[in-house]
DNA sequence: ATCGTCAAGCGGTTGG
DNA sequence: CCAACCGCTTGACGAT
């Protein structure tokens, strides 16, 4: 926001289900912008020489910078001013970046020399664009996931008053074949699916049900259907 | 005074 | 080994 830049991050989702291409905008009209738009943001260009100055003199950290000091990871008692990109740089940044999330060698030094920056502030710029993409997306997915959990757990509710409702008819526990035998499991073989608690045989193995033999499924948890009625 | 944003530094990881 | 990248962090700065 302190860009203004009402362009605002390009999303996609990594969400089954939703498309997550990486080049195009795609996914979500979900408009996360917050878009505070405090507009007035100064269009005083602190990298423009400010007063008299001619000389292409950037407060830090631009082309002509003295390498030495801060540039050898010198991390001083004080560092020098904050650079604030013009909004003309942060426009053709976003420009770059929007057709490009990585640049090669030759781009990052030609986008430098279009720009006036070094080729190190260009680097940086698109890491930290690539790094705020990719919290706006983790974000969303945050979103998308909360609303799943509220689903499920409005299902997961539904389904235990279902099963309640199934036990309240005092109907009797199935009856379950060993796989290889095909006699009546005793109940101390049987286990319950934690997921859905139906119950299958202790082995894992895929115990047929009595009652409906034609409907032993490939999965012992989840055959096709819950098949409430009896 | 506090908070959000953003450029930049630093250390770790990875591919060539 | 080195360069490029990433995640995390710091510190400057503007807004509230």
């Amino acid at each position: 926001m302190g860009s203004t830049s009402p362009s605002g991050l390009e999303l996609t989702m990594a969400v089954p289900g939703l498309s997550s291409s990486s080049g195009s905008e795609g996914g979500f009209g979900c408009n996360a912008g917050s878009g505070s738009g405090n507009a007035a943001m100064r269009d005083l260009d602190m990298n423009q020489p400010a007063s008299g100055g001619e000389e292409e003199e950037f407060p830090m950290g631009s082309v002509e910078e003295d390498e030495e000091e801060r540039g050898a990871g010198a991390v001083g008692p004080h560092r020098p001013k904050k650079l604030r990109l013009s909004k003309e740089q942060s426009r053709l940044l976003e420009e770059s970046f929007r057709l490009n999330h990585t640049l090669t060698p030759k781009q990052k030094e030609a986008l430098a020399v279009k720009l006036k920056l070094r080729p190190r502030q260009v680097e940086v710029w698109f890491q930290n664009r690539r790094a705020r993409t990719k919290l706006k997306q983790t974000e969303l997915e945050c979103e998308y996931l909360k609303r799943c959990f509220g689903s499920l757990t409005e299902e997961n509710r539904r389904l235990q008053r279902e099963l309640e409702e199934l036990r309240a008819m005092r109907v009797a526990p199935p009856t379950v074949l060993s796989p290889h035998t095909r006699q009546p499991l005793p109940a101390s073989a049987l286990t319950m699916c934690p997921r859905c608690e139906r119950i299958t045989a202790a082995t894992g193995a895929p115990a047929a049900r009595t009652p409906r033999p034609a409907a032993a499924a490939a999965n012992p948890f989840h055959p096709r259907r819950p098949s409430a009625a009896f």
